[in-house]
DNA sequence: GCCAACGTTGGC
DNA sequence: GCCAACGTTGGC
């Protein structure tokens, strides 16, 4: 699928998962926040946190809910601002505050988030891993732990006929 | 630049 | 609560 920017230049658009802990951060918080958006601030692996400066504004991503009874995708995000630099991370007062981080040398990035859907029912991470379909997909990996991971559109399409 | 120790993630 | 897997730290 493609389309435009500013016009001018014009990508594909990049899919991915997001991953929060329901008891820190539920889909249901998204809906309740204002304008159901949020900054996705606190993740502090290098490799999970670089992901969101490669993401678009538009670009679409899976909410998954892990560390919880039924872990699994529960429904949709929008990307809707691109990335900047992780305020939680120059807040003494947050649980991810980063002593070694500023705003002239961000070392943590977020992009800002907007729900676009929840799915009726879960898509369990054992329904994922059952299907045949899925087997390349990063989150399935083995040992996989990033919070952020991207999905093909191959993948994406297979998972929201899942929903 | 190696690598052991340590901390964290996250499914089960 | 267990534990495998992985990332980060820091001594050398």
């Amino acid at each position: 699928m493609i389309y435009f920017t500013r016009g001018m230049i014009s990508m594909q658009k990049q899919y991915w998962l997001f991953k929060s802990e329901p008891q820190t951060f539920s889909i249901q918080d998204l809906m309740a926040a204002p304008h159901q958006k949020t900054l996705w601030e606190g993740v502090r692996n290098f490799q999970a946190n670089r992901m969101m400066l490669t993401m678009q504004v538009g670009d679409l991503g899976f909410f998954y809910h892990s560390s919880c009874k039924t872990p699994g995708i529960v429904g949709v995000v929008r990307v809707c601002r691109a990335a900047i630099p992780d305020p939680s991370a120059m807040d003494p007062s947050s649980p991810y505050f980063d002593q070694r981080s500023s705003q002239a040398q961000p070392r943590f990035w977020c992009v800002q988030v907007e729900l676009e859907s929840i799915f009726p029912k879960i898509i369990a991470l054992s329904e994922l891993r059952a299907n045949p379909h899925l087997q390349g997909m990063r989150l399935l990996a083995r040992g996989s732990r990033l919070s952020i991971t991207p999905v093909t559109s191959q993948e994406w399409l297979m998972i929201d006929k899942m929903a």
